[in-house]
DNA sequence: ATGCTTATTGCAACTAGTTGCAACATTAAA
DNA sequence: TTTAATGTTGCAACTAGTTGCAATAAGCAT
């Protein structure tokens, strides 16, 4: 099912605003800070509003579509999921990212909710501490 | 050692703003805003300022002194440290927020060192997610 | 194509948190 | 106790993100 189907499928409507917001983020290789998006669709639509992009944000958030992260800067990331989850290990020293597979978390989700009865939804995590080249 | 000589190890001084802030986290039990810790510290010094407490608050949480957490409300939440690290489950529907050992995640720690030589600096976690009650 | 329902937008004002800088205050040394 | 060095504060202006509301426009039925 396509973006525009999942949104229509709920009742949600597409708008020029977020079509051009869709393809920002399925052209954009990596991350991309709400910021960044906003200009971008300003470039196409000067008059856009900045709510508006972090209103499609938090929708496509909710229907899956997107993917949101703290890379530990001062504002959060977006990327627009279709294959594989995967999680993030920053370097709090060098602020590499490196990527990690959800496989890695699977263990740790069968344990909450074999012995927490909580089902975790963990989509886009990240984790910090020390990558190899920083350690000692 | 007591945050007082922890401080003044590194060069840090002790001011009355710092120990009013102490005080609070540690007379707090469970989780405090910034900015209630705010509104406390300006019930003793009216002229406090919003930014020495976010300031003194980082400090803290870089000396390890105080946690910080996103519980998934729209701020962010501080508590002192004192015995054993505990990690968060946040109901994403009820939100209620339940207490887990650190002990849970050591088997990722292992893994993430192992595998990918990154040593994970997971301080104060918060896994969303759906507790007992709320599921199905 | 027209009209109706209601989702969506722009706007403006707001909250949370950050930053550069000059003034100030703690600490240790003389 | 005075002084010097520098850590800390208040201020004001800023960034990131949110919210209520009236105006607008998408999508459907006719």
């Amino acid at each position: 099912m396509s973006c525009f189907e999942t949104l229509k499928a709920k009742g949600y409507r597409m708008t020029a605003e977020r079509r051009a917001i869709l393809e920002i983020l399925h052209s954009t290789d990596g991350h991309i800070t709400a910021d960044r998006i906003y200009h971008q669709v300003r470039a196409k639509f000067p008059k856009a509003n900045k709510s508006t992009v972090y209103r499609t944000l938090e929708l496509l958030k909710g229907l899956n579509l997107v993917a949101e992260t703290n890379l530990g800067g001062n504002s959060v990331c977006y990327h627009h999921i279709e294959q594989s989850h995967h999680h993030h290990l920053v370097c709090q020293k060098c602020g590499r990212v490196y990527d990690v597979d959800a496989a890695v978390f699977a263990p740790l989700q069968e344990l909450l909710i074999k012995k927490y009865q909580f089902v975790p939804d963990i989509r886009h995590l990240a984790i910090f501490g020390y990558c190899p080249k920083c350690q000692g």
